[in-house]
RNA sequence: GCGCCCGUAGCUCAGUGGAUAGAGCGCUUGCCUCCGGAGCAAGAGGUCGCAGGUUCGAAUCCUGCCGGGCGCGCCA
């Protein structure tokens, strides 16, 4: 960005060290119209929440508005193991009052749930209580265990919304950044998660290897080939002196023959510190592809709006009428120059990405947030509905050490890559701590935090977690065996885990809805600490038979479950530490 | 000036209509004959920026202010 400010973030995205962010790339909004998960509601809680629902129906009320019934675990212990707000939501359509009616549901209920219900109460305005018996945890967590590695996910694969996530797309003039870290942890989760409900995504990097940055990255090149300064809103990192020992005749080349070579190198070195990160790209799509021709797709874009009467000339350029579609500005696509602006480029490519799949998401960041509006009145010019593109923004984030937001630059001109983050704190903390915060929060990363090998670290605390699942169910030697019939009486702790567990598929829905993998993050660090109180209160090795065996089944339901959360986020989840 | 995001514990942040607002870090105090102490437990700490409004119920929704970040190019 030529024009941000210096400052806190200058060492990550500086306008003195060249790299730019990608271009184009805006700000947030949140279309009404979201990727629809594709699995059934399944699972222990749906299950119960089944009951609720013919129970409202027996005792006499609609059940229009059941969508809005919440049944979860109250935070308070002593209103039970789950609650629920039914009777406030339609007690009304019965024509009663809140608290009879939630009698009605208690006693409807006390019938069909059989033992499973142990007792109810109705509380407050009209809450219903229920606390469950052994007999539900112990079903919940055969279905659990029965489920395996998929609870959770959808019933049938790729059944959903083909889905083109476009993230990172930092362009190829200079190596990725920390704050590109960011981009591509939440990118890539939210991808895994989105995939794991059962759409069909795809992750996609759009290269900017056309225009004005790219010329300016060939100048650099051909200047320090010969042992220059580079010129005025070049760019000046060390890695650009590199380049030009490495392209051959790069003192005499011609500037756009230099910068196309350059342009490759940087992209397989961005693609390497990607692969490194755990990122896999399906598609590198290349700008320079959409100029091609005098046929262009640029072109066509353009002709496609003049045809449906959304642009003008004015002072020789031309003009879309995005004001039409709420846009604060009419924007140019054709200068009076000739060439097509960045942002009929970016028109051209959303046509194109709006024929391949049925939802697109683009991750921007914030400082593209003035972007919006005109990209979704292009959409929208285009004929197509513009909440079929939606716009993610990611807020900046800041490496904090010793307590600063730290010079970890050496020098002025300097910035931190990503491959210097890496080899800082490895790939599991960057990618947990990256995405750890909701994307429109600001984040600052603490540098000594995550370097940190101990439970003060919520990623090895969680990876530890695991591995101590691991460890004493191997402790044990008896591998994982069935869940026995008869139980002895449940433990608190296991009671708390089991229903961690079986929140897990409506945790899951939820990240995927609100495009949020820090939700997992937060669901795997309590998961953590669920786990391991059970492991304090509840022996494993030396415990009678029956309670061994279902402490074992448990602890492995909860190992298995810790394992499919980090791979959502892209961490590892080891055996050993 | 206009637009977007944010304002919750000392710090970094969860929590987008439910009951006494949470976590991590930091701080205080305990716990190793005990399945991994790379651990566990207890505690202190908050006018949820301010003021109105909607609601049986608001950190959450609406309006207006205040503070911070970012953006408002025939740049990308």
């Amino acid at each position: 960005m030529s024009n941000s400010s210096g400052g806190i973030r200058s060492w990550l995205a500086s306008p003195t060290t060249g790299l730019e962010e990608d271009p184009a790339h805006g700000e947030h909004l949140r279309p009404a119209t979201r990727v629809a998960c594709a699995f059934d509601m399944q699972g222990p809680v749906d299950n119960l929440k089944a009951a609720l629902r013919d129970a409202v129906e027996a005792a006499g009320a609609s059940t229009d508005a059941f969508d809005k019934v919440s049944l979860e675990p109250p935070k308070e212990a002593s209103f039970g193991d789950f609650a629920t707000n039914a009777a406030l939501i339609v007690a009304k359509s019965a024509g009663s009052n809140p608290r009879e009616f939630a009698e009605r549901l208690g006693a409807q209920l006390e019938q069909s749930l059989g033992a499973q219900l142990t007792s109810w109460e109705v509380a407050g305005p009209g809450f219903l209580n229920l606390t469950l018996g052994d007999a539900w945890y112990s079903s919940s967590l055969e279905e659990i265990r029965a489920a395996g590695e998929s609870f959770g996910s959808a019933d049938q694969q790729g059944e959903g919304e083909k889905v083109i996530v476009e993230f990172v797309s930092a362009n190829p003039t200079g190596p990725l950044t920390a704050a590109g870290g960011r981009h591509a942890a939440y990118g890539d989760s939210l991808a895994r998660i989105l995939e794991f409900s059962g759409n069909r995504v795809e992750r996609e990097y759009y290269v900017n290897d056309a225009g004005a940055q790219v010329n300016r990255l060939g100048q650099s090149i051909i200047a320090r080939a010969n042992g220059e300064e580079v010129p005025e809103d070049g760019y000046s990192g060390d890695y650009v002196i590199e380049l030009a020992n490495e392209i051959p005749d790069s003192a005499s080349g011609d500037p756009d023959a230099v910068a196309r070579v350059g342009v490759e190198i940087l992209v397989g070195r961005i693609k390497a510190t990607l692969e490194r990160y755990g990122v896999q790209f399906d598609k590198w799509f290349s700008e320079a592809t959409l100029h091609d021709d005098a046929d262009s797709r640029v072109t066509k874009a353009c002709d496609a709006l003049q045809r449906g009467g959304h642009v003008f000339t004015e002072d020789g350029a031309l003009w879309l009428r995005s004001t039409d579609f709420g846009d604060d500005k009419d924007r140019v696509l054709v200068r009076s120059g000739g060439q097509p602006t960045y942002f009929a480029a970016d028109i051209a490519y959303h046509a194109d990405k709006l024929a391949r799949a049925d939802q697109l998401i683009d991750v921007w960041g914030a400082d593209h947030h003035g972007y919006m509006a005109r990209m979704h009145a292009a959409v929208e010019a285009l004929g197509d509905e513009p909440e079929r593109l939606e716009l993610v923004i990611m807020q900046f984030v800041n490496l904090v050490e010793g307590g600063d937001r730290a010079q970890m630059s050496k020098r002025r001109g300097d910035f931190v890559t990503l491959d210097d983050l890496l080899d800082e704190i490895g790939v599991d903390a960057a990618r947990w701590f990256m995405l750890q915060r909701s994307h429109d929060t600001m984040v600052d990363l603490d540098l000594d935090l995550a370097r940190e090998r101990s439970a003060e670290n919520p990623v090895y605390y969680v990876q530890y977690a695991h591995a101590r699942a691991a460890s004493v169910i191997d402790k044990a030697g008896v591998g994982v065996p069935a869940i026995p019939s008869e139980l002895a009486e449940l433990h608190d702790s296991e009671k708390t885990l089991i229903r961690r567990l079986a929140s897990w598929p409506e945790e899951l829905a939820e990240a995927a809805e609100r495009r949020a993998p820090h939700r997992i993050c937060a669901f795997a660090l309590v998961l953590a600490q669920e786990f391991t109180a059970f492991y304090r209160d509840c022996r494993i090795v030396g415990a009678p038979d029956n309670e061994r065996d279902f402490r074992i089944a448990l602890a492995d339901a909860a190992k298995t479950q810790i394992a499919t959360a980090l791979t959502l986020l892209g961490v590892s989840a080891p055996n050993e530490l």
